[in-house]
DNA sequence: GTCTATATTTGGATAGAC
DNA sequence: GTCTATCCAAATATAGAC
């Protein structure tokens, strides 16, 4: 019926325009700060006045938060796309390997995603479910390497968010820190998991 | 002279107002965010109208260094203060424990100086060099304890900051990651300078 | 769904009287 | 050194015409 083909374009449309308009507020943030994200800027990148953009976003917020969720999906998938084949030490470093390069990628996703300090900017309950379920797969992992403490758990997210953290204050998109992922790796797991370790004792 | 006197007492009460505002500034950035510090906020503080507190500093940006260089020499100043005696992994321990509490005894401090992400603030040559030096005495001390290679110094600020970074992430004053610090140390310190680990290998 | 027009607030910063 | 007055720019958001 042409009712429903008509409704289904406009449906395709506007969600065709909600996404030109996050991808654009990615664009926008990279340019100016993630702070300094205008809806007016916003809107001459989509080829709108600023005004327009409310009938797809009910504020700056929502807009954020979209970015928020669509960030944490993105690691999600990837992540989930990591074959789990093998030796779970070596799945453990294909994990940190896709984490880091995930962070280094964008310093702006970077920021948004770990470093909360927008304005009065929280992300909604559902993007917080999608970061917890990553980090269930990390432990699992780390389970399977025979790491069970909560404790060992936190230092092994210590050590790699460090190196992520270094990274991106001193040296944005460079690998001074990130290639140290495979030196930490083989120091934690000789101390948390010696049976998987490749150091004799 | 009272020529002079009339001159030191100008210069005092300026100083004094300099640090009140400041002062009052790092209040303010508390209440309401860092980037969200204003003016005329910052002006109701100290009792003024905000124009007149370009008298004191040109600019905003002015007191975002004033405060991140004051920040850099408190936590100079609290690392010179450690007592430097004994077991260079005892020096070691001392500092990380100095540096972590400093951290975490303030957000916003932490975000000023360790996750640059104001607008268009960038902090001036001598504020660096503070910070520089911290670091160098970091470096000194880790030399002292036998580790000597650039590699195994990147690994222990990545370490040590990342405790820093998950606590003020995901429990801001808390310490389920600081209370971390000594068991790192020993697993460095096993890996990196065996001579002087604990641990019989 | 996009526009014009506008309300409303707020920001940093300057000029000049006192 | 502090004030009043003001400038100027920019922001988020709403109302209502088309």
């Amino acid at each position: 019926m042409s009712g429903n083909d008509a409704r289904d374009r406009r449906a395709e449309r506007n969600l065709a325009s909600r996404r030109e308009i996050v991808s654009a507020a990615w664009a926008a943030a990279r340019a100016e700060g993630l702070a300094g994200l205008s809806m007016r800027d916003l809107g001459s990148r989509v080829g709108m006045r600023a005004q327009s953009i409310y009938v797809y976003y009910p504020s700056k917020h929502a807009i954020y938060d979209a970015m928020f969720s669509e960030a944490n999906q993105e690691i999600l998938d990837r992540i989930s796309a990591v074959p789990v084949s093998g030796d779970p030490v070596e799945l453990l470093r294909r994990y940190t390997h896709v984490y880091l390069r995930f962070c280094n990628e964008d310093a702006v996703r970077y920021q948004l995603l770990y470093q909360r300090n927008i304005l009065g900017f929280e992300p909604s309950a559902e993007s917080y479910a999608l970061a917890s379920s990553g980090l269930e797969m990390i432990r699992r992992c780390l389970r399977a390497c025979g790491v069970t403490s909560s404790r060992a758990f936190d230092v092994w997210t210590a050590m790699i968010s460090g190196l992520a953290a270094q990274q991106m204050a001193n040296e944005p998109g460079g690998k001074r820190w990130l290639r140290l992922a495979d030196e930490l790796t083989d120091m934690y797991i000789a101390r948390y998991a010696p049976a998987h370790s490749k150091e004799k004792k």
